[in-house]
DNA sequence: CACTAAATTGGAATGATTCCAAAAATCAAT
DNA sequence: ATTGATTTTTGGAATCATTCCAATTTAGTG
């Protein structure tokens, strides 16, 4: 699971830090090749165990920091539900996140060039939007053999659930 | 400043908790009723503190539970910005948010219907989508004077509804 | 190599939200 | 109405993802 970054994308990560003014540093590029690695959608601590496998030294705080960074610079997309840690994912163009409600799934679902454009025709005149965020709740197709896991919410609400 | 809930909403407010097998309680009321009264985007805390004015006893975690149930019933929309506490405000048929970056400012974006239809056709086969979020980051013009959130220590005005 | 600004680090702090167990309120059936 | 079963409310404590902090290390520049 050790991927080291192709130079494709390690030049693309060396030059969206630059262009924000940031310094290219060992950790920022690992934990980028973390999440370059396995597309899925993990949350910052998943990030971090994973990062430490080939960067045992490395910690938390800086996870949080470089994510925090990787998603400024636009290089990764941050996703939020409720009641749930913050995921990341590698940012692959525009794309929107489908939530299976049962299995707890995320999906990602490409969104056509002529959709996101007119996304952005809704906005009364004067609004300039720098990020759009698109994301259904619903239920997936079972046989869908698409990636990632939202853990299920078994938490019972505050009165206890009958028997 | 103390609204009272419209004979319509009230009723729409019971008919919803008892399709959802929930009662009818007057903090529950009260909170559906302090979201409709001012049609901005508050804070937990913020209802808390609104709700207070006239029903002084009531609680925090009532507040929290009171708002999860109206999401639930669908009556009221949750947004979750990163970084800050959920928001709320009450669910008036389709529409976007945009969160203006410098004022923290929230405005609805009216979404027309045929826009909400092609939101769903980006889905591929077999999804189902219950619930779809749409919400936009950037500037909003500076002079709007559309639908804003109230700063927190700011002597409440009436607001006129958005649209 | 030396300097300066930026980044990393571990641990402590924060704060929105949830949990808990007791008290109160609601609804249904007497 | 009264009772009884169930839900809801409540205050305070607990949680836990995330941020903050001050000290150390590192990157980039000349």
């Amino acid at each position: 699971m050790v991927s080291k970054l192709s130079q494709v994308d390690k030049r693309e990560l060396e030059e969206a830090l630059a262009q924000n003014g940031l310094r290219a540093t060992r950790q920022r590029e690992h934990v980028y090749s973390v999440l370059m690695g396995q597309r899925d959608h993990p949350t910052a601590d998943e990030v971090y165990a994973r990062a430490k496998e080939a960067m045992p030294s490395i910690s938390l705080a800086t996870v949080y920091n470089c994510l925090e960074t990787l998603v400024e610079c636009d290089l990764v997309k941050r996703l939020s539900y409720e009641r749930e840690p913050s995921r990341f994912c590698p940012n692959d163009g525009d794309h929107a996140h489908f939530l299976d409600e049962q299995s707890g799934r995320v999906f990602d679902i490409v969104l056509p060039e002529s959709f996101v454009r007119e996304m952005t025709q809704v906005l009364p005149h004067g609004f300039e939007a720098k990020k759009v965020k698109l994301s259904f709740t619903g239920y997936a197709p079972k046989d869908k053999a698409v990636e990632t896991r939202v853990p299920q919410d078994s938490t019972p609400k505050q009165t206890a659930p009958t028997q």
